[in-house]
DNA sequence: AGCTTGCCCGAAAACCTTTTCGGTCATTTT
DNA sequence: AAAATGACCGAAAAGGTTTTCGGGCAAGCT
């Protein structure tokens, strides 16, 4: 193991020790770790090396402590597969700084209590923010107003509208997922989504719808509303094809749908994109990647989102914090399955 | 947002301030609130009702410096997608018990640099303890001497062979696998792998391999390497049913690499299961549950190889700890492609 | 030479909780 | 009635760091 031979018992260097070690008092050792001024230089290298001698690390906790504040954050999730708190956290890692300010991950698995158990021993290990990752996009009670850090919540809103939270924008997602198939030539589109029952499928839907009448086009046949499945893809695909055998895009509420889609597709023999061209939704690599042809998609930038609520998270900490509901530009990310009709 | 009101300059209530609202000593406050005996129990319902009146939350820091733990552990990943390591830390916080043991989630996005740099910031915050998660499971560096609290290495072993490590055991897989395919009655197996250059290919292949050899069977062909893709698989299940039409089984390195097979069995005309099952591994839903006819697969238990993780790291911070690799069973995940020949 | 100025350094307080040890008070025993 | 017992409570120290403030000392100035 990592830990050095019969380092068991051997505590940690601390402070005094360093500034023993190097002949001078704690606080002179401290302030020449931290780059204070009145500290004469080759006192400072004196330091410097007994700190490295002793393989000295500050604790971060007596620090918080006294500073009132612990360089943490906690990230609160209930998105089991991580598909959307991961790179959220690694945005939030990015913004924060690495090292700088550490995160603690917590999965609540959609369970009330178990979140108000991990809230506790965040607010008890006194992090100095928190960020509340939805599972879906669709507003999620506020946590309980005994919590006197700020939070942020991303990708699902909060209820409360006084407080911040950062969402994708997917009403423009969906109109820009219309208008790069508009742009591709193609004038008879079909939308089949996702469970009608989240925000996001009726977003993205209402976006593209309007996106359509604007260019002046008609839909071809009704949206069809489903599960986020493979499943409902590979059948809405068929009923739209035994329906509208002139439809020429296909936007899909999810990559997953998006690949049912391709399958029935291949099928019936149309051709994507030559046909019919297909468009998914989040962006999820191992599916649109290994899609074939590969699978164009809209993209999140979840990413980007986490990093914007790290940001807004480290105002909200030291300034006043904005408040209500902020959106975050989507972006298509174009492969093989949409392409210029010739 | 969750932040009362005015509450910005009220500095979140104290053992000294419950103490005084309930009028004893911290002393009696502290003993109150721990459950310690010796207090009257008059006393400890006056300050559980001061705390609860004033929302007192002990603060975890001051809490870790005196007892001389923080109740933290870190878990280091180098895993981008998250695949093998939330699993792990869902598996973690079961093991720790919600609350008792928060986790620190990093990301050192197989950046050498970076993960010093994390390590360094969880040491410095005094965790008691650290699981590093690797990204595949070829053994990877341990981490620096300088940590000196116990380490466990999950999925991807520590080349140190003093360390702690906890893996998946890959060659029982790939027997366990072949196994299940001849219980189906197939008897003409091939294997399409992923990436040689991963040992969990190569031990996956090898047990494989041992399987058919007690059973008494030839395998049919070579075993394929090649990429963890869907496009390798279906290029490669198209060689094997060129050279060697009469298989009636494939073992695939990965669910991705099955996907690409399904692909190809179906454009050839090959019903799955009746004429040719086939297998995945990793048991990732989003790939097995949507195939058509779902999935069969092998599921490396991967949560409760973090909790067997946490168990260990609990036993290393008190106790002396294990050392070695030590692996952990599969399982295998039964669905339709897979099927008793009748 | 005596005074001021400015540079370094050290003592001590503060952060918050837990635990130990000693003290107070009421109750019981002789 | 005096002493002993036991139950309950409070004072204080400890844990490691940062910051403030005051003191010592050398150099420069009159």
């Amino acid at each position: 193991m990592a830990r050095p031979t019969g380092s068991r018992g051997a505590r940690t260097a601390t402070l005094s020790d360093v500034a023993k070690l190097a002949g001078v008092s704690v606080a002179t050792a401290s302030k020449a770790l931290n780059n204070r001024n009145h500290v004469h230089a080759q006192t400072r290298a004196r330091v410097l090396d007994a700190a490295a001698q002793l393989s000295f690390s500050p604790n971060s906790l007596a620090r918080g402590l006294l500073a009132g504040r612990s360089g943490t954050v906690g990230l609160l999730t209930s998105d089991l597969v991580g598909r959307f708190s991961l790179p959220i956290l690694m945005g939030a890692e990015d913004a924060f700084g690495a090292g700088q300010v550490s995160v603690f991950l917590c999965d609540a698995r959609g369970d009330a209590i178990r979140e108000r158990h991990h809230v506790q021993a965040l607010v008890s290990r006194r992090v100095d923010g928190l960020i509340v990752v939805g599972s879906s996009t669709d507003p999620r009670p506020a946590l309980a107003d005994a919590v006197d850090v700020p939070v942020v919540y991303a990708y699902a809103p909060s209820e409360d509208p006084d407080d911040l939270s950062i969402v994708p924008d997917n009403v423009e997602a969906g109109r820009m997922a219309v208008e790069h198939l508009i742009a591709c030539g193609r004038t008879r589109i079909a939308h089949i989504s996702g469970d009608r029952d989240y925000s996001a499928a009726r977003d993205r839907v209402a976006g593209a719808t309007a996106a359509l009448e604007e260019a002046g086009l008609e839909p071809v046949g009704q949206v069809s509303y489903g599960t986020w499945s493979e499943g409902w893809g590979r059948a809405a695909a068929g009923l739209v094809l035994d329906r509208h055998p002139e439809v020429d895009a296909v936007l899909c509420g999810s990559d997953q749908v998006a690949r049912g889609v391709l399958d029935t597709l291949r099928e019936r023999g149309r051709a994507v994109p030559d046909d019919v061209a297909v468009m998914g939704f989040d962006n999820w690599e191992v599916l649109t990647v290994g899609a074939r042809p590969q699978l164009t998609s809209v993209d999140m930038n979840l990413e980007e989102l986490g990093r914007a609520a790290a940001r807004a998270l480290f105002d909200a900490i030291d300034d006043e914090h904005d408040r209500g509901v902020q959106t975050m530009q989507c972006r298509i990310v174009i492969r093989g399955s949409t392409a210029p009709l010739n």
